[in-house]
RNA sequence: GCCUGGAUGGCGGAAUUGGUAGACGCAAGGGACUUAAAAUCCCUCGGUCGCAAGGCCAUGCCGGUUCGAUUCCGGCUCCAGGCACCA
């Protein structure tokens, strides 16, 4: 008997697929046949960190599953990959190691080939896509001037997270607790000016359209829906004590104006200086704003609403005209309605809370439906939608991204690269020092150029983009990857798109997701595609941990695949990684139940073995007339075709593997019967091809073994027959009051009388219906009797 | 703080639509084979009471709906993801 010995099969198996290139699609034929069905299957592509963590396998193991799955199902599968490759651990290792981010960033990606291929993913590498690279990133660029040219891309002041001390700017990651990570100096925030795009002109649009998302999570669909945060409001002015002046708020709940105790605006409020200047008040106001100055953006969301100042001024309520006092807090954000809010202590959580610990009246007036209107009619309100969604920064102050195609000229102001230079190249050979703002303005090469309009002295703008853009259009360039005149072809992209599975981190619900459907309905207006939805189904996967906390280097908890492909092989991790948990919920790792993969592996290669050269002795022992059909094998390949086909199909991959275990425990249990002997070839060619999509390697090697001279990844998924998938006796489960107190055995074709009856001349729950009254009996086809008595 | 999820044996999980709670695997204990070990194979395996038959309890906590709830509803607790410059 040969010996399981992943080490040198899987290798052998990849060089082969290697060589045929054996996973590569070609483009459609255009006009496209009729018959022809496509499927792309998509998995979020990497990071090039340098090591394949956990995550990722678990990742591509899905991905390929289901890419598997799809083909030998008959369709033309479209399963490729490539690399999210600009960001800032780059330039991090260049400020770290004296490399340059390309650099490290080449070896990063060679790397992670390498431990994808060891894998034995069926990626179509033709394809490869890698967002740093000039050919993908001149058509980043060309997207960008798109957007520019429709009117959604626009400048204007945002703040960032400055460092005084290093003089550059930190990403919010960079600035933990409000200190920055090199240094432990305060962060600041500066205003800069920066390049947004204007995904609130799309919001109306990508809300609407996430009841198109049938193949989307629900829990994805709703944070979408929050995220867009559309509200139906009323905009009020309220009057205030000072003459001549109003403050307008913004309510969802004007039903509750009769009960506004006080006012709070955000202390950023442009008109908090002019209520306070030259009061007593004013340093008071002042203190405040510094304490808040330094809460980013998340504190402030997390304020709880205890902290604030009295300003000194008054307003009145136009429901009742009581005058009611002005305050400020930083739970009242001035980027969202109007910066300020009317504060209803009796309806509101927080304003009761505010109110509580500032000793502010409470009314418990009564809710008002029809006030709304009457302040619409008596002109101080206006109905007014609002959302959360703010416009997209995209602007960063970073070397390692693609150059945002913009030039500033003083004569003629911002002018768009024009699309015969593209690519704005990123300047080689920079110094890395972490210190003093983006690299790039160091090369005075790049930033001094010419006016592409009037020819005359202009400077390039220096900020990049935000990685967020590379990876919103990434999945059209794979359609066409190699394409040197156009992002994509559109009848390509036509072709393919939509994604029919996408597969990701649930950690990109929000805002990956988001950008990437808000591109797909520009580019459809603009007439690049066809259709404004890139997704149709998707599936978010949960975390891989270990000992109940995230895998990372600082808990020294990571496991490397490495090392797991290295002892048990890639078809043991992959086995693993889709048996342990289901694909959404995080997964632990257990180095044990790796084994218990391994060994499943193990019994069905010893099986398939011991059979290979035992079955021709043993039939030749058994005379042909022996040969008889065995119903209850038949029956065991049918049952588990069936049910590997629907738990995949639900992405249920555990149970799958669950139900591969249980035939080939059964097999085992068989394994010297002569029905066995006599369907062995049978049963083990469609075990093998059930288990291809799990353990491609192994499953290719004993098919050969087999006798087989094609791969078993060309075979058509097999089909189950219902007739012989039922069983012919089932098991009724007899309760009394909803308590189980026996189980028997019918025939499958047994009536409801029949079963009736035999539940309640049952002995075991006849001990507990004597002597009681029977109320009712309730009968469950094919499951269960339940007696009630009394 | 806000939004979205999750919680089932010693552990990972199963129960697809309200109908036998614990499939499959891991760990553990016992046994077979072996000079021995590894590998492999067989048996036991939620708790509790009982000699046994069997009973009772049990799906994070409290309550509700129902003939029947891991599943539906209300209220909590704890954990995880996201919160716009990590990707």
């Amino acid at each position: 008997m040969t010996e399981y010995l992943p080490s040198q099969l899987e290798p052998k198996w990849q060089a082969e697929w290697d060589k045929n290139n054996a996973y590569h699609i070609p483009d459609p034929q255009i006009p496209q046949s009729p018959d022809s069905h496509k499927y792309y299957a998509l998995v979020m592509f990497p990071y090039p960190s340098g090591n394949l963590h956990m995550g990722h396998v678990r990742n591509y193991a899905i991905g390929d599953v289901v890419a598997r799955f799809k083909r030998m199902q008959g369709f033309d599968v479209l399963h490729p990959i490539g690399w999210d490759s600009f960001g800032m651990p780059a330039e991090n290792a260049a400020i770290a190691r004296n490399v340059q981010p390309d650099e490290w960033t080449s070896q990063c990606i060679a790397r992670m080939t390498e431990q994808l291929k060891r894998l034995g993913i069926s990626y179509d590498w033709d394809r490869e896509v890698t967002t740093c690279k000039e050919d993908y990133y001149k058509w980043t660029q060309w997207l960008f001037l798109k957007f520019f040219n429709k009117g959604l891309a626009y400048r204007k002041q945002a703040t960032v997270n400055w460092c005084p001390t290093c003089q550059t700017v930190l990403a919010n990651e960079q600035a933990k607790e409000d200190k920055c990570w090199r240094c432990g100096t305060q962060v600041d925030e500066k205003p800069l000016e920066q390049w947004f795009l204007k995904i609130t002109q799309y919001a109306d649009r990508l809300l609407q359209d996430i009841d198109k998302l049938s193949g989307w999570p629900e829990s994805v669909k709703t944070m979408q829906r929050n995220w867009i945060g559309k509200s139906e409001g009323l905009e009020i002015k309220f009057k205030l004590k000072t003459p001549n002046t109003e403050l307008i708020i913004y309510t969802t709940r004007p039903d509750t104006v009769f009960g506004v105790t006080y006012m709070v605006m955000a202390p950023e409020h442009p008109m908090v200086d002019e209520l306070t200047r030259g009061t007593e008040f004013e340093t008071g106001v002042k203190a405040f704003r510094e304490k808040v100055k330094h809460e980013t953006q998340n504190e402030r969301a997390e304020s709880t609403g205890k902290e604030g100042a009295f300003i000194g001024a008054y307003a009145i309520n136009p429901a009742n005209n009581e005058e009611i006092p002005i305050w400020i807090s930083d739970y009242v954000l001035m980027n969202y309605g109007t910066g300020a809010v009317m504060a209803v202590p009796m309806h509101d959580e927080r304003d009761a809370e505010f109110a509580k610990v500032h000793n502010l009246p409470v009314s418990d007036a009564p809710l008002s439906n029809e006030i709304g209107a009457e302040l619409v009619k008596r002109g101080i309100a206006k109905w007014k939608t609002n959302f959360k969604l703010r416009d997209w920064l995209i602007s960063r102050q970073r070397y390692w991204g693609a150059p945002i195609p913009i030039v500033y000229c003083d004569k003629c102001g911002t002018v768009p690269v024009p699309e015969k230079d593209l690519p704005v190249r990123l300047p080689k050979n920079i110094k890395f020092t972490g210190t003093g703002g983006s690299p790039i303005k160091q090369a005075l090469d790049f930033v001094n150029t010419t006016c592409p309009k009037c020819g005359g002295p202009a400077k390039r703008e220096t900020d990049t983009m935000d990685t967020f853009i590379c990876s919103s259009w990434y999945f059209y360039r794979y359609c066409d990857a190699k394409n040197a005149s156009a992002p994509f072809a559109k009848d390509k992209v036509d072709h393919w798109m939509p994604v029919d599975q996408y597969i990701g981190g649930i950690e990109h619900a929000i805002l990956h997701l988001l950008y990437s459907r808000f591109f797909a309905k520009v580019l459809k207006d603009e007439g690049l595609i066809s259709t404004d939805e890139p997704f149709t189904n998707l599936l978010t996967q949960g975390m891989v941990v270990k000992d109940g906390a995230k895998m990372s280097k600082s808990k020294g908890n990571v496991v490397d695949p490495d090392l797991i492909i290295e002892k048990y092989g890639a078809d043991t991790a992959r086995l693993f990684i889709l048996f342990a948990a289901p694909p959404e919920k995080e997964l632990e790792w257990s180095d044990k139940g790796v084994e218990g993969s391994y060994r499943f592996l193990n019994r069905v290669w010893r099986l398939a073995t011991e059979n290979i050269q035992e079955t021709s002795d043993k039939i030749q022992e058994n005379t042909k007339s022996q040969i008889q059909r065995s119903k209850p094998l038949e029956r065991k390949l049918h049952q588990t075709i069936k049910a590997v086909t629907e738990d995949i199909e639900r992405f249920s991959f555990n149970t799958a593997i669950a139900r591969m275990m249980e035939l080939t425990n059964y097999l085992y249990e068989i394994k010297d019967d002569v029905s066995f002997i006599h369907h062995s070839d049978f049963v083990l060619r469609h075990l093998l091809i059930l288990l291809s999509p799990f353990a491609p390697h192994m499953t290719e090697e004993l098919w050969q073994m087999l006798g087989n001279k094609d791969s078993i990844h060309k075979q058509p998924w097999p089909k189950f027959d219902p007739e012989l998938v039922k069983e012919d006796e089932i098991t009724i489960v007899i309760q009394v009051n909803g308590k189980l107190r026996d189980s028997i055995l019918v025939s499958a074709n047994a009536s409801e009388e029949e079963i009736k009856q035999k539940a309640l001349a049952n002995e075991k729950a006849k001990a507990f219906i004597d002597g009681k009254e029977i109320v009712k009996t309730i009968l469950v086809p094919k499951k269960l009797v339940n007696i009630v008595v009394k």
